[in-house]
DNA sequence: CGGGTTCTGTGCGCTGGATCACATAGGCTG
DNA sequence: CAGCCTATGTGATCCAGCGCACAGAACCCG
């Protein structure tokens, strides 16, 4: 079992959240460190669940959000290699905030609850870590909320958009619903404000997918510095 | 000095914040913060500043809260006694993600950055505690951002309402402008809504302060359960 | 007590986006 | 390859909330 563990642990290190710590801290972590698998349209957990633990990315992609009474549709964040999830609950014991479901075959690292607040209590790096994570978490939220209060449903889908191609590539694969819950609009809306960027030729359209051709215009239409 | 820093200790202890800490932790904070006053309207810092510490408020009123280029509000929230605030740049070290404002004449104690984080790294239990407070944040805020894009702006603010009234009380000292930055409407719509609770015996008005009379009809307005 | 200043109350027109209702078109599956 | 399911495209209508404008009303300060 050791040569896993040093592999695991290795596997571990080329993760932005594990890499920044020691090489003793890192072995434990390995040693406790369970790989799970999710196949595509999979649900990891549900907003509500009581935390099992917390997860880290190696491949594919898990959207975080959730579903109001009626069945609307908001995304707080789409997750993929190397970015971590499952914090918050994990941390103050309480109830999960958000569902996690699988966008694509996903593998992953999976840290039990117990095993990893034992590790937590023992070795301060790691909470130095987890704050760094949740002061990211926080800025990116509060950014998120000046959108919503500051900006118009087509500035903050622009700046969505950007942030899938920052995070992905170029070329997003998301369907118009996606962008939809992401932007906190309705697909229709979504719609009509893609057609109107690829007539302007800022981006081309396909089912479950759009291209980017002018990041810059795109870029323009985020009001990137405003707010 | 010494009797000072015993009385220092003491009052943080009265802060649930620091409630949590032993003693000893709690002598070491007392040895390195510093009171600090704030008259009404003063401005602590501003959104984008570098951090020099920590706020715990001991008695008084500030708003945390954002304003964009064209001069509108959003308030992220209005602190009082016991709360802590300033956490988030002084952890990650960027700068300050909002405006923290007093609303009227407050008395705090300040934590120096360096000092502080010199302390947080040779005591773990002040990390695990900021975990807690950075956990509270983050529900927090993920509860307001469902709240803007799932419900009506009637029911957000009945919901921010209901919050005030919870922390301070059933006389609520916000004036239509303020609520109108803290559910993210206009003051114009905020004054509608509020006529219409006063025309069914909910609440009464006066300039900057509202008195709320039927509390269960305000929870049902706010629509608690939902999502 | 008088004049400014900041709040509150309210009418009215405008509009961004939601909602509803289909038509069409890809892509998967038996 | 036929059928089905899911995603996209688009028109028509509606309406909550915004923006503007202005009239009190309350407070504050000299």
């Amino acid at each position: 079992m050791n040569e896993g563990r040093q592999r695991i642990a290795s596997l571990l290190s080329t993760n932005p959240f594990f890499s920044g710590l020691v090489q003793d801290t890192l072995d434990r972590i390995a040693a406790i460190c369970k790989p799970h698998h999710l196949a595509a349209r999979e649900v990891l957990f549900l907003k509500g669940d009581t935390s099992d633990g917390l997860y880290a990315i190696r491949r594919g992609l898990i959207r975080i959000g959730t579903t109001d009474d009626l069945g609307q549709q908001m995304t707080m964040n789409i997750l993929g290699g190397g970015d971590i999830f499952g914090e918050i609950a994990l941390l103050d014991g309480r109830s999960r905030t958000a569902d996690a479901v699988a966008m694509e075959d996903t593998d992953m690292f999976f840290l039990p609850r117990h095993d990893f607040l034992g590790l937590l209590k023992s070795d301060p790096s790691i909470a130095l870590q987890l704050l760094e994570l949740l002061c990211a978490r926080l800025r990116d939220l509060i950014e998120r909320m000046e959108e919503t209060t500051f900006l118009s449903a087509e500035t903050r889908l622009a700046r969505r958009i950007l942030m899938l191609v920052t995070d992905y590539g170029a070329e997003v694969h998301a369907s118009q619903e996606e962008l939809a819950s992401l932007a906190g609009v309705t697909r229709e809306t979504v719609n009509r404000h893609l057609q109107n960027w690829k007539r302007d030729g800022i981006l081309s359209l396909g089912r479950g997918r759009l291209m980017i051709h002018d990041l810059e215009d795109l870029k323009r239409l985020a009001r990137i510095g405003a707010i």
